[in-house]
RNA sequence: GGGUUCGUGGUCUAGUUUGGUAGGAUCUGCGCCUGGGGCGCGCAAGAUCGGGGGUUCGAAUCCCUCCGAACCCA
């Protein structure tokens, strides 16, 4: 930590005692478990598997980080709106590719009451082929577009054995925003608006670092023409896919009949986008990411509660100590925090161990001194530090304090991912450093469908996943150098990919 | 996809091998005590032992089946 972000010379580290007996980095799977149930974030004892209860604290969080993604979609001039969750099967099946990718997940409503349905209904895995029956009929003239809409809601896939709360549900719930262009170069660039959205919202506000994937030819989305996926790297080395954006080209709008007349008067082909933030999923990365031996560690402006205020009474000063502690909270409120004073007769130790697992950014300790003094006690969760300043810094503190709380959250985690990237040579080397929780850069023969085979046999001999080529080293046109080989196949190298385990 | 372990008050758990009174801890409520990093005492309340079926005089325990969960490997 530079000078100027240290909080103030006199502040004093409070020694680490560890909440969890699970250490997060060796046991990440049983920490995960066990930090969910603690802090009441998701109960899983909703009887049907691959269905939970998100509870108040995570369901509060998760719609903070939905109006800051909703507030920079809108930004970017989209607009809300609300299809409806089922879809008739026969709209279901008009895309060839997006059927065969999906069938295999989705739920079907076959009944109401005792009546068989006359046509099936599928529970939206995904809503293109619920929305664009419709895009057919708004789209008439190139007055029309482009044509950008998101919605915010849930989504059913029937998932493997494997679910877990919130990475991995047979109900999600997400922000899915579907565009419609009059050519391919302005999706293209809507695709780079996307990434640019996920960028501002992953990183600066929820604080995960991410790095944006082309998809290999044989990974992307059913019916698209590219997809470009951002993953982050959970504390057990895997990684974790995020936000995804899909270039469709004119796949849907051939099959769904969305075409707009030009300024000339001919009728053209449009083309489309579609990205899907899962909210929850990135809730669970999130959490995971930032989390210690003690519990949740919330980003400043996605905390659930951000303030807590403990007061510390001796019996004959409660009335004085509280009345304190309410005008410092009356003051937090008015600049629109999420405080909380915490009046329980628990002990204060007591106290703070448990909103330290909770995650709560800042927790301010009011006594006798600070009544006496005129001044407050604070401390972080981040950095586990304790200062004292006086009651007239408060609002300013607080201010500067949780935008560095973020930005260190941000920091730490950028720097544990750039250290998991590391190269390779060959096969061997590859199976020992992804099974050590790195992920590796290598040389790669194609991202078309002649190099699937290489990653075949690299899922198989290490059940490693290939990620795709990292965005930036398109823009900059990154290649391998003249001579470096695909170590799989021994062709020569047409890009760098990266290669590692996955959720 | 394969494997392992498991389901008993709200929570965690003993009891299952060898069928016979469901025991404890914690949480909760009330009363006291206490308070600058996990106090303590007392009282009370809380369970058709995951669901269904079977064997038996008798099932948490044995058998069948369904539902659900955790972890490991692919």
């Amino acid at each position: 930590m530079s000078k100027n972000e240290s909080m103030n010379e006199n502040a004093s580290t409070v020694s680490e005692i560890e909440t969890f007996n699970i250490d997060k980095e060796k046991n990440f799977s049983e920490w995960f478990t066990e930090i969910v149930k603690r802090a009441e974030l998701a109960d899983m004892r909703y009887n049907v598997k691959g269905f939970v209860v998100y509870r108040a604290f995570a369901t509060i969080a998760m719609k903070k980080m939905f109006d800051y993604y909703e507030r920079e979609l809108d930004k970017f001039g989209h607009e809300p709106v609300i299809f409806p969750m089922v879809i008739p099967e026969s709209n279901f099946q008009v895309e060839k590719d997006h059927v065969e990718g999906f069938t295999p997940e989705v739920f079907w409503i076959e009944r109401a009451g005792e009546e068989v349905l006359e046509e099936r209904l599928a529970l939206r895995p995904t809503s293109e082929t619920a929305m664009y029956p419709l895009y057919s009929l708004w789209v008439r003239s190139w007055r029309d577009l482009p044509l950008k809409l998101y919605q915010s809601g849930s989504v059913f896939r029937y998932e493997g054995k494997s679910t877990r709360p919130f990475l991995r549900g047979r109900e999600f719930i997400w922000i899915e925003s579907h565009n419609v262009f009059k050519t391919m170069e302005e999706a293209i660039a809507q695709t780079r608006e996307d990434m640019q959205i996920a960028y501002n919202v992953m990183t600066k506000i929820f604080g995960i670092p991410i790095i944006y994937f082309q998809r290999p030819e044989w990974d992307k989305f059913a019916g698209a023409v590219h997809t470009y996926a951002a993953d982050t790297l959970m504390p057990d080395g895997k990684f974790l896919q995020l936000p995804s954006t899909h270039l469709l080209g004119s796949n849907f709008a051939e099959a769904f009949n969305i075409t707009y007349t030009d300024q000339n008067g001919d009728e053209k082909i449009a083309y489309q986008t579609c990205y899907g933030p899962a909210i929850s999923r990135i809730f669970g990365g999130m959490i995971a990411v930032h989390g210690d031996n003690n519990g949740l560690i919330f980003p400043f402006d996605v905390a659930p509660k951000q303030i807590i205020i403990i007061p510390i009474p001796k019996k004959k000063d409660i009335k004085h100590i509280e009345e304190y502690c309410i005008e410092i909270e009356k003051i937090l409120v008015n600049e629109g925090y999420r405080v909380k004073i915490d009046l329980s007769d628990d002990r204060p130790g007591d106290k703070y161990y448990f909103w330290e697992m909770k995650g709560v950014p800042l927790r301010l300790e009011i006594g006798n001194k600070e009544v006496r003094e005129k001044k407050i006690t604070l401390f972080r969760r981040d950095s586990r530090e304790k200062i004292t300043f006086p009651f007239d810094d408060l609002v300013n503190t607080i201010a500067e304090l949780g935008a560095n709380l973020t930005k260190n959250l941000r920091n730490k985690a950028q720097k544990r991912f750039n250290e998991s990237i590391t190269d390779a040579e060959t096969l061997d080397e590859l199976e020992e450093k992804v099974n050590d929780k790195k992920i590796c850069k290598i040389p790669w023969c194609s991202l078309d469908l002649d190099g699937e085979e290489c990653a075949m046999e690299i899922k198989d001999q290490l059940a490693a996943t290939v990620r795709g080529r990292d965005m930036r080293e398109i823009d900059e046109d990154i290649r391998p150098k003249e001579g470096e080989k695909c170590f799989i196949c021994g062709k020569s190298a047409t890009c760098y990919v990266y290669v590692g385990k996955q959720y």
